[in-house]
DNA sequence: AATGAATGAGCATTCATTCAT
DNA sequence: TATGAATGAATGCTCATTCAT
């Protein structure tokens, strides 16, 4: 087996184990098993379990941010591309409900560990937000007062929120489409009646 | 000293603890040292290192719900109570580093240990904001297409995800005024020109 | 059981365990079981293993400095008092194989670790030769071109030798007092014939 | 490149690394880096980790067997020959300090795994001074209550312990041949006035 | 109620050794 | 012969929890 796939492997395995146990309950030798690897293998690709998860998150983070990017790139209406952003993400977390755990692990509970937040994956899928409110401010479509760096975070916090009570409750009341359709209303006109 | 005071004493001092270090970081003796306290104590007024955390944020999260009431209680207008209720909890979990951190773990790091969130703290928390959704909606004040339970995870999320930054990066761009004032634009009117 | 017996239980199962083992491969759960003590326990002692061999080191020298100097205050004669060190330190090393066995590892396995050795039980251990043979020297017994710091590696190095093949072959040749009187003729006499 | 050529890289390799670090702290993949070998071509010339620390030793002290017996070889006089011995083995483990080192844990860390030190290379090396002894004795010049079995012991011991502290503090106040000259001295005369 | 010494299960990491290529 | 990726046994140390005092 070539190098790559036994990585991307291991990857595959983290995920799915920080996911069912959060990063601190989860054993290295259960990311070994998982991934059908003896555990001493796991330390010729990663330096440690620390590294494990920044891995795993950069790499499923940097895949939404390739297809988030990918399917905004046809449209120029900011008001659709909030749409699609929205409905993106939804759509991947409740696909992955892997990649929403290790999104709410990596972001909360290495809060003490990782301060850097600049130039990093999360920094850069956020800032497509922000870009987009842009764009609509300067087609005049968005309004002027509003503050990208604060509605970024408002817009996805809403949506890690969201995913978040979807991977503990397994049901729920409503579709991803309803779901993605309701947010977007709210962020686009606001709870007020016209 | 009263119980009371030694159990008060040991929630406080845990606070601390699990903000500064996270909960898997922290250990008992951290806490006890903190309390000035001994080790074995802590086990005459909890059961384990989880039901502290448990206790911790109950305790902070029910002081929130009793003071955001209490501000609340005089307002009719749910305009005005959004506002409040996303003033107080952005001034809270700036004021309160310790608050806010723990609300982070609590929510995200023991996602795979506390399934029912229901009757919770935490549920009647984020209920206050789907009644003043629907308060708004009897009002005629609000729309009628506004789901509340969707609204009210969309906007805990993003207070939460803005005062979770503020927690990793200690200077932040705007007060908490500013801030709050921006998110209700948001959520009461939305980003599009009207 | 009162701390100070338990802390002098685990360095003398130490001494046992390292002389069987060897340090590298002794394990610290050796040690707790020939204490009887649990393996942490044997953490509120002591830093960690390697502190262990470094306390059982000075403790063992350290007895055999004091017993030594004891045996040797009532004594004036150089000739005799260099007879007593070499027969005291025979008489130990074959009674006490655990001891030996403890100085030949410290001495050599942890060379690279422990470089400081001015100041410490060892050197002045090795010193009370020394300061035999400056004695001997002051009252004219002793031949002045007879450098001290040399003479008391060579008289240490020959005991540590002699002790170092007690402990590899069980039966030897020669009794202690023998060989004592063997050892003590040779650093006195030389091997010339007169 | 020849077998025979690698073996004898490996062999040289891993004296240099042995001494660096001591047995115990030594990989296997240090030695095949230095001897830019892989890792797996080591287990082709030698068992495991502890053969190649016999076989370094054995080669070491077998080059200085070969060298010290050509040095006598020309002598006839025991006084010369015991100050030969000496003044080689000192000049050789000042020169050489990896051998020394490698001297002193052969010796002290394998004691417990290697008990059989009869016709072994170390015996026959410190058996060269008991040869000198009893050829001194046959030829009346030293003296016949020296038991040439303890003699040596002695010898070999002073040595290897001044090797050892010149191993330790790299600056030592005697030159190589006043320290050979003072312990030819002292086994020869003693340190009793005549 | 309070203490804190003692416990011992638990785990990340290392590294000698193997073996398919 | 030679390689070096893969293996997995081995262990020092931590810390939540207990319990004799």
């Amino acid at each position: 087996m070539k190098t790559i796939d036994k990585h991307a492997k291991i990857i595959r395995a983290a995920t799915k184990v920080f996911a069912k146990k959060g990063f601190f309950n989860a054993r290295i030798s259960d990311i070994a098993k998982e991934a059908k690897v003896a555990d001493g293998t796991i330390y010729l690709y990663f330096n440690n379990k620390f590294d494990i998860l920044v891995s795993v998150f950069e790499q499923e983070i940097g895949r939404l941010i390739e297809q988030t990017n990918a399917l905004l790139e046809k449209e120029n209406d900011p008001r659709k591309m909030l749409e699609i952003f929205i409905t993106k993400h939804l759509t991947e977390m409740k696909k992955n409900k892997n990649l929403a755990e290790v999104i709410q692990i990596e972001l909360r509970q290495t809060n003490k560990l990782v301060k850097d937040y600049r130039n990093n994956k999360y920094s850069i899928y956020v800032d497509i937000l922000s870009s987009i409110i842009k764009k609509g401010q300067e087609q005049k479509i968005f309004r002027d007062d509003i503050l990208p760096g604060i509605a970024k975070r408002a817009i996805f916090g809403a949506l890690d929120e969201i995913a978040r009570i979807w991977n503990i409750n397994i049901e729920s009341n409503y579709t991803v489409e309803e779901t993605a359709k309701q947010v977007t209303d709210i962020f686009q006109l606001g709870v007020l009646r016209p």
